[in-house]
DNA sequence: AAACAATCCAACCGCTTGTAT
DNA sequence: AATACAAGCGGTTGGATTGTT
């Protein structure tokens, strides 16, 4: 027998989430946590499937996702990683706390493709585009090579050096550990300790802010019909959102700061394995 | 101002992977 | 080992927005 479907489509919401959807699923995960995302739904009461209801989550909702504009640094960490793992946007994402494999992927798509064109460079390879050969037209239409299909640490096997490859020194120092996601407890916990070092910093300075932001948020807590009076958590949860969202790309502390921070993170870790 | 084209991005779909039984 | 299920992942789509004629 085949597998169940998700969910039983019949009767379920689909499409933009509403204000009031989003509040429902914030609420409902703020008081009760993630334990199955089959069950998500019918207990928040809630007419998606759970699996809609976990990518609004992971993709949008969540307090700590990263929204705004990609800098440039960022754009040649995404460039440096492509390189190495190819489409593995959530292996990529992981170099990112905040972002979500979605936006990188369309970050990817949308922007970082056209970039590389116009620089010369065949997204998928990251060669050289060569026009007078047969192929060429193909590059530049669409690309036709499955990505997975370059295997990791081999992505331009022959003697031929990428252009990119003399600047990719610090993605260099990648282990093959690091690729397959395995570090070490206490890298790991480093990392962790650093990264909920930055949140925690970054929050504080939001907090004022937010202060002055608290008369702007209508929005959410208007539609409150929920029983959660308790949820300060959530309220928090709300401020947070509807600042970023009202900042998204150049915000208070600006991104740039975070960028920064994590940018510093990124090599950390990456040192680290030297 | 209207029509059309291009771009962006949230959300969906279907396949794969991991885990429990 | 086989099966069923939940979650994760990457490709794709479609609607909204923006730019151009």
């Amino acid at each position: 027998m085949g597998r169940q479907p998700c969910c039983d489509k019949v009767g379920l919401k689909r499409g933009p989430w509403t204000i009031e959807e989003d509040h429902k699923l914030i609420s409902f995960i703020m008081n009760n946590g993630i334990h199955c995302w089959r069950t998500i739904p019918k207990l928040a009461g809630l007419l998606r499937c759970g699996k809609s209801c976990r990518l609004r989550w992971i993709n949008y909702l969540r307090p700590d996702v990263k929204r705004g504009g990609f800098t440039e640094p960022e754009e040649d960490q995404i460039i440096q990683l492509h390189s190495r793992l190819g489409n593995r946007w959530s292996k990529i994402a992981s170099h990112f706390p905040g972002r979500t494999d979605n936006e990188i992927k369309n970050h990817w798509n949308t922007r970082i493709k056209k970039k590389l064109k116009l620089l010369g460079l065949d997204p998928v390879t990251h060669q050289p585009i060569q026009e007078d050969e047969n192929n060429a037209q193909e590059i530049v239409n669409e690309t036709d090579v499955d990505p997975n299909s370059i295997t990791e640490g081999s992505s331009h096997s022959d003697d031929k050096p990428t252009v990119l490859e003399a600047d990719q020194d610090k993605v260099e120092a990648f282990s093959m550990e690091d690729e397959i996601g395995l570090m070490t407890f206490e890298e790991t916990a480093n990392l962790l300790e650093n990264f909920e070092w930055l949140c925690g910093s970054f929050n504080e300075d939001q907090e004022g802010s937010r202060r002055n932001q608290q008369e702007m948020d209508t929005h959410v807590s208007q539609s409150s019909s929920s029983s959660v009076e308790d949820s300060h958590l959530l309220q928090q949860h709300q401020q947070q959102q509807q600042q970023q969202r009202v900042d998204s790309g150049e915000s208070v502390v600006s991104w740039d700061g975070l960028d920064y921070l994590e940018q510093e993170l990124f090599f950390l870790e990456n040192g680290e394995l030297l």
